[in-house]
DNA sequence: TCGCAATAGATGATGTGTCAATAATCGAGT
DNA sequence: ACTCGATTATTGACACATCATCTATTGCGA
């Protein structure tokens, strides 16, 4: 392994290491909660909010899309199973022959008003009760560093 | 809705959004870079290097499975998709009848030896580059301060 | 208006994660 | 020595993500 490779040093891993476990730990516990509380997936969660947020209930798939960012092929199929469920419902659209909106049905409405409490007072409890505001600014801050960076080192 | 909910102010909300989006876009890049570079599924990367860290190169699956934070069946599962591709192999145990060590194969090795440099390379590039040190320092302290709540907060 | 690249979305295959149920073995207490 | 609960790992079913491929439509330029 010819080893010019810049390797982590002890701090950078610790610190490194702490946030993956961050990552993993917590957005599975969040999960799992809205999972046995309210039947509901963390997508299934993010698209009826995009979707309660819109004025209108509905947006199309593109839209959508780009609001929490998933790929086209990965809304197509959670929507399917959306629909199975009687969350959302396909709209045809009239402007674009090939397009389509998805709008949050009475029982979506329903679903995601029982749910959002609930989820609320679980980040509360996981996260916002285990760090005082600044840290959370801070680590909002940095967050918002790294996630531009990101951008500007598109793939 | 019953609504004594404390819902998050814009600034928490704010900070909270832009770690959520932190975690899918980066996990997602990283994730996406280890698979075309090197073939391998964060999974299977942190598979390896638990192995790797061990002398022996063989743990048992309790011990793997609390070493990465995985559930027994997840486990289970992961490496079975492992043997079948040569990275890792099953070694049956001689002290308790009911468990099995995984071990390294030779393959296994040259794959991670080629993998990890440009795994490190990535999070460098991607992370480590875009915030100074003291931040990295202040990001590792406070995911830290959150896993030990999450600990305590067991489920 | 014809032709064709670009866009919108659907689909099937495959790999991955979770849950519930199962099977085998261990070990502590009787 | 026996029994029974705990531990160790596997399995099958299903939800989810990703990739490559496919179809239909649009709209632009020749």
């Amino acid at each position: 392994m010819n080893d010019d490779t810049q390797w982590l040093s002890p701090r950078e891993q610790h610190s490194w290491r702490a946030f993956i476990r961050l990552n993993q730990k917590l957005f599975a516990r969040l999960g799992s909660e809205l999972q046995t509380q309210s039947k509901l997936s963390g997508a299934d969660f993010a698209i009826l909010v995009a979707l309660t947020d819109d004025p209108s209930g509905r947006l199309r798939f593109q839209e959508l899309a780009k609001a929490i960012d998933f790929e086209q092929s990965r809304l197509s199929h959670q929507i399917a199973r959306m629909i199975k469920r009687g969350l959302v419902a396909r709209e045809e659209c009239a402007e674009d022959g090939r397009g389509a909106f998805v709008t949050i049905t009475d029982q979506g409405r329903e679903t995601i008003e029982a749910a959002a409490p609930k989820h609320v007072a679980a980040v509360r409890r996981l996260v916002l009760d285990a760090i005082p505001p600044e840290e959370l600014d801070a680590l909002g801050d940095i967050a918002a560093r790294i996630l531009k960076h990101l951008d500007e080192t598109a793939p």
